[in-house]
DNA sequence: CTACACTATATGCCATGGAATCTACATCGA
DNA sequence: TCGATGTAGATTCCATGGCATATAGTGTAG
Protein backbone atom coordinates (compact mmCIF):
# COMPACT_ATOMS: atom_id res chain seq x y z
CA UNK A 1 0.00 0.00 0.00
CA UNK A 2 1.41 3.09 -1.06
CA UNK A 3 0.43 5.76 1.83
CA UNK A 4 2.54 8.12 0.74
CA UNK A 5 0.48 8.68 -2.38
CA UNK A 6 -3.06 8.12 -0.21
CA UNK A 7 -1.58 10.97 1.64
CA UNK A 8 -0.62 13.39 -1.38
CA UNK A 9 -4.23 12.34 -3.02
CA UNK A 10 -5.59 13.22 0.24
CA UNK A 11 -4.05 16.56 0.82
CA UNK A 12 -5.04 17.57 -2.87
CA UNK A 13 -8.39 16.67 -2.93
CA UNK A 14 -9.14 18.89 0.35
CA UNK A 15 -6.81 21.53 -0.61
CA UNK A 16 -9.17 21.81 -4.13
CA UNK A 17 -12.28 20.86 -2.90
CA UNK A 18 -11.60 23.69 -0.13
CA UNK A 19 -10.58 26.18 -2.15
CA UNK A 20 -13.84 25.99 -4.71
CA UNK A 21 -16.25 25.99 -1.68
CA UNK A 22 -14.83 29.23 -0.78
CA UNK A 23 -15.29 30.37 -3.67
CA UNK A 24 -18.86 29.68 -3.92
CA UNK A 25 -19.97 30.28 -0.30
CA UNK A 26 -17.26 34.47 -0.86
CA UNK A 27 -19.55 34.84 -3.66
CA UNK A 28 -23.32 34.09 -2.42
CA UNK A 29 -22.76 34.31 1.23
CA UNK A 30 -19.56 36.01 2.30
CA UNK A 31 -18.30 34.35 3.95
CA UNK A 32 -15.42 31.03 3.96
CA UNK A 33 -15.77 27.65 4.37
CA UNK A 34 -13.80 27.99 7.38
CA UNK A 35 -16.75 30.32 8.76
CA UNK A 36 -19.27 28.22 7.30
CA UNK A 37 -17.69 25.16 9.43
CA UNK A 38 -17.90 27.61 12.59
CA UNK A 39 -21.26 28.42 12.04
CA UNK A 40 -22.85 24.88 11.72
CA UNK A 41 -21.03 23.58 14.23
CA UNK A 42 -22.90 26.32 16.41
CA UNK A 43 -26.19 25.38 15.04
CA UNK A 44 -25.58 21.63 15.55
CA UNK A 45 -24.08 22.14 19.12
CA UNK A 46 -25.57 25.59 20.76
CA UNK A 47 -23.86 26.59 23.89
CA UNK A 48 -20.01 25.50 22.63
CA UNK A 49 -17.18 27.06 24.16
CA UNK A 50 -14.24 28.08 22.31
CA UNK A 51 -12.46 24.85 23.36
CA UNK A 52 -14.69 22.71 21.93
CA UNK A 53 -14.40 24.37 18.60
CA UNK A 54 -11.03 24.12 18.55
CA UNK A 55 -10.99 20.00 20.01
CA UNK A 56 -13.42 19.44 16.49
CA UNK A 57 -11.51 21.40 14.22
CA UNK A 58 -8.36 20.58 15.34
CA UNK A 59 -6.83 24.10 15.31
CA UNK A 60 -5.23 26.20 17.75
CA UNK A 61 -7.44 27.81 20.80
CA UNK A 62 -6.04 31.31 20.00
CA UNK A 63 -7.10 30.72 15.77
CA UNK A 64 -10.47 29.84 17.49
CA UNK A 65 -10.56 32.63 19.65
CA UNK A 66 -10.32 35.19 16.64
CA UNK A 67 -12.27 33.23 14.30
CA UNK A 68 -15.09 33.73 16.58
CA UNK A 69 -14.11 37.51 17.17
CA UNK A 70 -14.53 38.06 13.89
CA UNK A 71 -18.19 36.15 13.09
CA UNK A 72 -19.19 37.98 16.18
CA UNK A 73 -18.70 41.61 14.85
CA UNK A 74 -19.97 40.37 11.75
CA UNK A 75 -23.54 39.87 14.30
CA UNK A 76 -23.76 36.17 13.38
CA UNK A 77 -22.33 34.92 16.74
CA UNK A 78 -22.97 35.95 20.50
CA UNK A 79 -20.80 34.98 23.76
CA UNK A 80 -23.22 34.67 26.50
CA UNK A 81 -21.86 34.52 30.02
CA UNK A 82 -21.07 30.66 30.83
CA UNK A 83 -23.04 30.70 34.60
CA UNK A 84 -20.93 27.91 35.68
CA UNK A 85 -17.83 29.20 35.05
CA UNK A 86 -16.81 32.95 34.41
CA UNK A 87 -13.57 32.22 32.35
CA UNK A 88 -15.19 30.74 29.44
CA UNK A 89 -18.33 32.13 27.24
CA UNK A 90 -21.21 30.02 25.74
CA UNK A 91 -21.49 30.48 22.25
CA UNK A 92 -24.26 30.98 20.46
CA UNK A 93 -25.53 31.85 16.92
CA UNK A 94 -28.03 34.68 16.46
CA UNK A 95 -30.87 35.26 14.44
CA UNK A 96 -28.94 36.21 11.26
CA UNK A 97 -26.41 33.82 12.28
CA UNK A 98 -29.00 30.89 11.69
CA UNK A 99 -30.64 32.32 8.47
CA UNK A 100 -27.24 32.70 7.21
CA UNK A 101 -26.39 28.44 8.15
CA UNK A 102 -29.33 27.59 6.62
CA UNK A 103 -28.74 29.64 3.37
CA UNK A 104 -24.93 28.97 2.87
CA UNK A 105 -25.72 24.63 3.46
CA UNK A 106 -27.43 24.69 0.31
CA UNK A 107 -24.73 26.00 -1.94
CA UNK A 108 -22.48 23.64 0.48
CA UNK A 109 -24.04 20.28 -0.46
CA UNK A 110 -25.18 21.41 -4.22
CA UNK A 111 -21.56 22.57 -4.25
CA UNK A 112 -20.40 19.44 -3.30
CA UNK A 113 -22.79 17.47 -5.13
CA UNK A 114 -20.93 18.86 -8.24
CA UNK A 115 -17.78 18.72 -7.24
CA UNK A 116 -17.74 14.86 -5.79
CA UNK A 117 -21.19 13.47 -6.37
CA UNK A 118 -20.60 14.06 -10.35
CA UNK A 119 -17.24 11.90 -10.04
CA UNK A 120 -17.55 8.91 -7.79
CA UNK A 121 -19.97 6.42 -7.75
CA UNK A 122 -21.61 5.69 -4.60
CA UNK A 123 -20.02 2.49 -4.04
CA UNK A 124 -16.39 4.13 -4.41
CA UNK A 125 -17.86 7.55 -2.22
CA UNK A 126 -19.25 5.10 0.97
CA UNK A 127 -15.89 3.11 0.90
CA UNK A 128 -14.09 6.64 1.10
CA UNK A 129 -16.45 7.55 3.66
CA UNK A 130 -16.55 4.58 5.48
CA UNK A 131 -12.07 4.79 5.66
CA UNK A 132 -11.87 8.24 6.18
CA UNK A 133 -14.35 8.15 9.28
CA UNK A 134 -12.43 5.39 10.87
CA UNK A 135 -9.54 7.27 10.44
CA UNK A 136 -10.88 10.32 11.54
CA UNK A 137 -12.22 8.38 14.89
CA UNK A 138 -8.80 6.99 15.23
CA UNK A 139 -6.69 10.28 15.11
CA UNK A 140 -9.49 12.02 17.75
CA UNK A 141 -9.45 8.66 20.00
CA UNK A 142 -5.55 9.16 20.26
CA UNK A 143 -5.25 13.16 20.11
CA UNK A 144 -3.23 12.89 16.91
CA UNK A 145 -2.34 16.46 15.20
CA UNK A 146 -3.69 18.89 18.10
CA UNK A 147 -1.70 22.38 17.91
CA UNK A 148 -0.44 23.55 20.93
CA UNK A 149 -1.96 26.91 21.27
CA UNK B 1 -24.48 9.83 0.25
CA UNK B 2 -23.62 11.87 2.95
CA UNK B 3 -21.72 14.19 1.23
CA UNK B 4 -20.97 16.52 3.96
CA UNK B 5 -20.21 14.07 6.22
CA UNK B 6 -17.66 12.80 3.90
CA UNK B 7 -16.10 16.09 3.22
CA UNK B 8 -15.67 16.61 7.33
CA UNK B 9 -13.72 13.63 7.52
CA UNK B 10 -11.55 14.40 4.56
CA UNK B 11 -10.73 17.96 5.91
CA UNK B 12 -10.09 16.92 9.92
CA UNK B 13 -8.18 13.79 8.94
CA UNK B 14 -5.96 16.21 6.65
CA UNK B 15 -5.14 18.54 9.27
CA UNK B 16 -4.15 15.93 11.83
CA UNK B 17 -2.60 14.39 9.27
CA UNK B 18 -0.68 17.29 8.58
CA UNK B 19 0.27 18.84 11.60
CA UNK B 20 1.61 14.79 12.69
CA UNK B 21 4.03 14.80 10.39
CA UNK B 22 4.77 18.49 10.91
CA UNK B 23 5.86 17.88 14.34
CA UNK B 24 7.90 14.85 12.96
CA UNK B 25 9.38 16.17 10.10
CA UNK B 26 10.69 19.72 11.91
CA UNK B 27 11.65 17.89 15.24
CA UNK B 28 14.00 15.37 12.69
CA UNK B 29 15.05 17.38 10.16
CA UNK B 30 13.79 21.30 10.46
CA UNK B 31 11.40 21.35 7.54
CA UNK B 32 7.64 20.85 7.60
CA UNK B 33 5.45 18.78 5.73
CA UNK B 34 4.86 21.29 2.75
CA UNK B 35 8.48 21.48 2.57
CA UNK B 36 9.26 18.55 2.23
CA UNK B 37 6.80 17.87 -0.58
CA UNK B 38 8.01 20.78 -2.34
CA UNK B 39 11.70 19.16 -1.57
CA UNK B 40 10.41 15.46 -3.22
CA UNK B 41 9.08 17.10 -6.28
CA UNK B 42 12.26 18.88 -7.16
CA UNK B 43 13.65 15.79 -6.74
CA UNK B 44 11.00 13.78 -8.79
CA UNK B 45 10.84 16.86 -11.75
CA UNK B 46 14.41 18.01 -11.56
CA UNK B 47 14.13 20.99 -13.99
CA UNK B 48 10.41 21.98 -12.83
CA UNK B 49 9.76 25.60 -12.60
CA UNK B 50 7.82 27.69 -10.25
CA UNK B 51 4.15 27.31 -11.76
CA UNK B 52 4.86 23.49 -12.26
CA UNK B 53 4.58 23.66 -8.31
CA UNK B 54 2.22 25.71 -7.68
CA UNK B 55 0.09 23.81 -10.21
CA UNK B 56 1.08 20.20 -8.69
CA UNK B 57 -0.25 21.98 -5.54
CA UNK B 58 -2.49 23.93 -5.90
CA UNK B 59 -1.22 27.49 -4.69
CA UNK B 60 -0.92 30.52 -5.96
CA UNK B 61 1.94 31.05 -7.71
CA UNK B 62 2.91 33.71 -5.36
CA UNK B 63 3.32 31.66 -2.16
CA UNK B 64 5.25 29.82 -4.86
CA UNK B 65 7.68 31.86 -5.30
CA UNK B 66 8.53 33.06 -1.64
CA UNK B 67 8.14 29.12 -0.25
CA UNK B 68 11.14 28.61 -3.13
CA UNK B 69 12.36 31.64 -2.02
CA UNK B 70 12.84 29.82 1.67
CA UNK B 71 14.46 27.07 0.63
CA UNK B 72 17.14 28.87 -1.75
CA UNK B 73 17.87 30.62 1.02
CA UNK B 74 18.53 27.36 3.16
CA UNK B 75 20.64 26.31 0.60
CA UNK B 76 18.54 23.30 -0.46
CA UNK B 77 17.05 24.53 -3.82
CA UNK B 78 18.37 26.36 -6.66
CA UNK B 79 17.09 28.72 -9.30
CA UNK B 80 19.21 28.07 -12.22
CA UNK B 81 18.49 30.05 -15.42
CA UNK B 82 16.52 29.04 -18.17
CA UNK B 83 18.15 28.88 -21.19
CA UNK B 84 14.78 29.08 -23.56
CA UNK B 85 12.65 31.54 -21.43
CA UNK B 86 14.70 33.72 -19.11
CA UNK B 87 11.24 34.90 -17.12
CA UNK B 88 11.91 32.20 -15.97
CA UNK B 89 14.30 29.80 -13.96
CA UNK B 90 14.79 25.88 -13.24
CA UNK B 91 14.32 24.52 -10.43
CA UNK B 92 17.05 21.89 -8.88
CA UNK B 93 18.21 20.30 -5.64
CA UNK B 94 21.01 21.19 -4.34
CA UNK B 95 23.75 18.53 -3.32
CA UNK B 96 22.05 19.16 0.79
CA UNK B 97 18.60 19.48 -0.65
CA UNK B 98 18.77 16.18 -1.91
CA UNK B 99 20.63 14.27 1.34
CA UNK B 100 17.49 16.10 3.09
CA UNK B 101 15.07 14.54 1.09
CA UNK B 102 16.24 11.80 1.34
CA UNK B 103 16.79 11.48 5.28
CA UNK B 104 13.36 12.81 5.27
CA UNK B 105 10.90 10.74 3.62
CA UNK B 106 11.82 7.88 6.20
CA UNK B 107 10.37 10.03 8.79
CA UNK B 108 7.18 10.67 6.36
CA UNK B 109 7.36 7.49 5.54
CA UNK B 110 7.41 5.79 8.85
CA UNK B 111 4.99 8.29 10.20
CA UNK B 112 2.48 7.53 7.97
CA UNK B 113 2.67 3.89 8.27
CA UNK B 114 2.33 4.77 12.24
CA UNK B 115 -0.64 7.26 11.52
CA UNK B 116 -2.69 5.50 8.86
CA UNK B 117 -1.04 1.72 8.38
CA UNK B 118 -1.87 0.66 11.88
CA UNK B 119 -5.57 2.23 11.94
CA UNK B 120 -6.98 1.09 8.43
CA UNK B 121 -6.55 -2.64 6.90
CA UNK B 122 -5.40 -2.83 3.34
CA UNK B 123 -8.77 -3.28 1.81
CA UNK B 124 -10.27 -0.29 3.40
CA UNK B 125 -7.03 1.76 2.61
CA UNK B 126 -6.87 0.42 -0.82
CA UNK B 127 -10.82 1.73 -1.28
CA UNK B 128 -9.78 5.19 -0.02
CA UNK B 129 -6.60 5.23 -2.04
CA UNK B 130 -8.68 4.82 -5.19
CA UNK B 131 -11.77 6.86 -4.88
CA UNK B 132 -9.07 9.80 -3.91
CA UNK B 133 -6.75 8.98 -6.71
CA UNK B 134 -9.91 9.34 -9.19
CA UNK B 135 -11.49 12.43 -7.44
CA UNK B 136 -8.07 14.27 -7.79
CA UNK B 137 -7.83 13.61 -11.64
CA UNK B 138 -10.69 14.97 -12.07
CA UNK B 139 -10.56 18.12 -10.16
CA UNK B 140 -7.26 18.24 -11.57
CA UNK B 141 -8.48 17.98 -15.23
CA UNK B 142 -11.17 20.45 -14.86
CA UNK B 143 -8.91 22.65 -12.79
CA UNK B 144 -10.92 23.15 -9.69
CA UNK B 145 -9.99 25.06 -7.13
CA UNK B 146 -7.12 26.95 -8.34
CA UNK B 147 -5.95 30.19 -6.72
CA UNK B 148 -5.86 33.11 -8.52
CA UNK B 149 -2.25 34.31 -8.00
C1' DC C 1 11.88 46.40 -36.38
C1' DT C 2 7.95 48.11 -33.39
C1' DA C 3 3.98 48.10 -30.83
C1' DC C 4 0.98 45.40 -28.39
C1' DA C 5 -0.70 41.64 -26.04
C1' DC C 6 0.58 37.81 -23.30
C1' DT C 7 3.22 35.11 -19.83
C1' DA C 8 6.37 33.98 -15.73
C1' DT C 9 7.29 35.28 -11.57
C1' DA C 10 8.63 38.48 -7.98
C1' DT C 11 6.78 41.67 -4.49
C1' DG C 12 3.63 44.26 -1.30
C1' DC C 13 -0.32 44.28 1.51
C1' DC C 14 -3.65 41.89 4.10
C1' DA C 15 -5.93 37.92 6.48
C1' DT C 16 -5.26 33.90 9.07
C1' DG C 17 -3.06 30.21 11.99
C1' DG C 18 0.62 28.51 15.36
C1' DA C 19 3.10 29.18 19.55
C1' DA C 20 4.04 31.72 23.58
C1' DT C 21 2.41 34.65 27.02
C1' DC C 22 -0.85 36.96 30.05
C1' DT C 23 -5.02 37.35 32.91
C1' DA C 24 -8.96 35.90 35.24
C1' DC C 25 -11.01 32.33 37.36
C1' DA C 26 -11.45 27.62 39.38
C1' DT C 27 -9.97 23.83 42.24
C1' DC C 28 -7.57 21.37 45.59
C1' DG C 29 -5.17 20.57 49.88
C1' DA C 30 -3.45 22.15 54.29
C1' DT D 1 -9.75 30.43 54.38
C1' DC D 2 -5.56 30.80 51.93
C1' DG D 3 -1.94 29.63 48.85
C1' DA D 4 -0.50 26.77 45.05
C1' DT D 5 -1.62 24.79 40.89
C1' DG D 6 -4.37 24.21 36.88
C1' DT D 7 -7.50 25.82 33.13
C1' DA D 8 -10.15 28.97 29.57
C1' DG D 9 -9.37 31.98 26.46
C1' DA D 10 -7.67 36.55 24.94
C1' DT D 11 -3.61 38.75 23.07
C1' DT D 12 0.98 39.21 20.85
C1' DC D 13 4.47 38.08 17.61
C1' DC D 14 5.82 35.56 13.69
C1' DA D 15 5.27 32.67 9.45
C1' DT D 16 2.66 31.68 5.50
C1' DG D 17 -0.86 32.01 1.72
C1' DG D 18 -4.10 34.74 -1.30
C1' DC D 19 -4.71 38.45 -4.27
C1' DA D 20 -3.27 42.54 -6.70
C1' DT D 21 0.27 44.65 -8.86
C1' DA D 22 4.89 45.42 -10.87
C1' DT D 23 8.61 43.88 -13.91
C1' DA D 24 10.91 41.56 -17.29
C1' DG D 25 10.85 38.71 -21.18
C1' DT D 26 8.28 36.45 -25.23
C1' DG D 27 5.55 36.17 -29.35
C1' DT D 28 3.10 38.10 -33.03
C1' DA D 29 0.92 41.18 -36.42
C1' DG D 30 2.06 44.72 -39.26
Amino acid sequence: MDLPELFADLVRCETRLYNALNDRLRARHGIVTSQFEFLRYLRDHPGARVADLATAFAIGIGATSKGVDRLEKQGWVVRQPNPSDRRSSLLALTEDGAQLVAGAEGTFTAGLAELIGDTLDDASAAAAAQALATLRSALERRQIGMPTG
